[in-house]
DNA sequence: TATTGTTATACTCTATAACTATA
DNA sequence: TATAGTTATAGAGTATAACAATA
């Protein structure tokens, strides 16, 4: 690591001292390369993290659930574009959290094609229940990391991601 | 890349959404319920990365061509570990590999009831062809970011995955 | 005709469990 | 008995394409 690096506004002092690593699994040459390694195994992180939810909620309706929540009311399309993920796949989630009552649609009235979601009062009570199980397990795991490493990795996820 | 479109680039990237509606993805009170929506987040990048592999290799498979081409030969546990996944699971992603040529299995000397995995020459070529593709994706998704903040966020990740 | 959603289909990834072979 | 690995099965997530309804 270079002294460029380790002085580095975001690093902080935690960055510092990677206390020597022998093993060091994924010595890259290729940053690029080695951050295509690391996005592989956040899988492994994410998948950990929804063992925390309840068998009738999976990650998908969970996700909309959750933007719904923070959003507010608003129509499938820009709901999919939150999520990332293809406009028929939200159409499923939306249709698994309305099956349970966790979601309505309500009429449009500036569009008969279309419907405004909104999250009901059980699936708000599921939505914090849901924040709960997640931050609680992400704070068992994290419990010896800076809350600075933590900013700075939203930081910096956030910026990965508007990059695409 | 232009200077117009790194321009326009920076502009959507701010953290804060320049129309006030929909384009902050989670401003949270809770760092770690914000982690858990930027983790979510980041399987879009991956599906995005994922659409530069060929179709005859998916992205399962071809991370075993790159662990077993980064650490060399080893058994199929220890290559399950490095992926995170069941060993099921790792032992349909080798047998994928081995059918096309690019892995092999040799007999273990010292316990039949293992074989150690070998990339092939034409594994370490496809490899070769896959490191290039994921690279250039990645390096021009993020032309316009600084070395040392990939740095960091390798060096994140990588704390992320051993902290599960 | 174009746009918004919905549904049918197929594919990938994953875990659990049952099974085989060897230690 | 215990361990390494394989295979069968099921469930979740996704994209493409065909479709319906409305603009």
């Amino acid at each position: 690591m270079t002294a460029a690096a380790r002085t580095a506004r975001t690093a902080g002092t935690a960055l510092e001292g990677p206390h020597g690593d022998h093993s060091d699994h994924g010595a890259h040459d290729d940053p690029y390369a080695e951050l295509a390694g690391r996005l592989a195994a956040v899988g492994m992180v994410k998948r950990e993290l929804s063992r925390s939810l309840p068998q009738t909620c999976p990650a998908g309706p969970a996700a909309v659930l959750s933007l719904l929540g923070r959003y507010g009311d608003m129509r499938l399309s820009p709901l999919s574009e939150l999520l990332g993920v293809d406009l028929s796949v939200t159409s499923r989630h939306v249709a698994h959290v309305v099956a349970h009552g966790w979601t309505e649609r309500l009429p449009d009235p500036r569009d008969g094609r279309c419907r405004i979601l909104r999250i009901t009062p059980a699936g708000r009570e599921l939505l914090d229940e849901l924040g709960s199980r997640y931050s609680a397990a992400l704070r068992t795991a994290l419990v010896d990391w800076p809350t600075e490493d933590i900013g700075t990795l939203n930081t910096l996820l956030t910026r990965l991601r508007s990059s695409f």
